[in-house]
DNA sequence: GCCAACGTTGGC
DNA sequence: GCCAACGTTGGC
């Protein structure tokens, strides 16, 4: 199982939002960045990502699972990008700041921090594992 | 609100 | 295939 980092504005689509959806889940849509497309290509049902809330919050709040294998995007003709559908799982004890991430030197090399306008990127098992901690789980 | 970083587009 | 122009993202 691989673990991933999916970004969303709050004022956009929110962690609140997501949560409402409950088991049903909601399609990742929007993403127009080959990069990001391709991290959703290569994920699995089962597999878990964090949810960040960028520009406010700027914090990671909680867990999702891919719960559907990538598919078209249904927000676009353009047959270049697809979408996952994900599904809210339990939220983080306490959010991880994006201050506290950068702060801690076992996470500087996080796509995060190092590619900040990635979308969706893969997060690694060790930092998944100190995100987790410091979020309380 | 500003601006740096960076991805995409389109002319050549 | 290069590169300038442009648009977007996202931290501050």
């Amino acid at each position: 199982m691989a673990y991933w980092l999916f970004k969303s504005e709050p004022d956009v689509w929110s962690w609140e939002q997501q949560v409402a959806r409950g088991a049903e889940g909601e399609p990742w849509t929007g993403v127009r960045n080959y990069q990001a497309r391709n991290h959703m290509r290569a994920m699995a049902v089962g597999d878990l990502g964090f949810f960040y809330h960028s520009n406010i919050g700027k914090a990671v709040v909680g867990i999702v699972e891919v719960i559907a294998p990538v598919r078209p995007d249904p927000t676009t003709d353009d047959p270049r990008w697809d979408c996952v559908t994900v599904r809210a799982l339990r939220p983080l004890p306490r959010p991880v700041s994006l201050g506290q991430i950068k702060a801690d030197p076992r996470l500087a090399q996080m796509l995060l921090v190092t590619h900040s306008r990635l979308s969706v990127q893969p997060v690694t098992a060790g930092e998944w594992a100190v995100v987790c901690a410091l979020g309380g789980l």
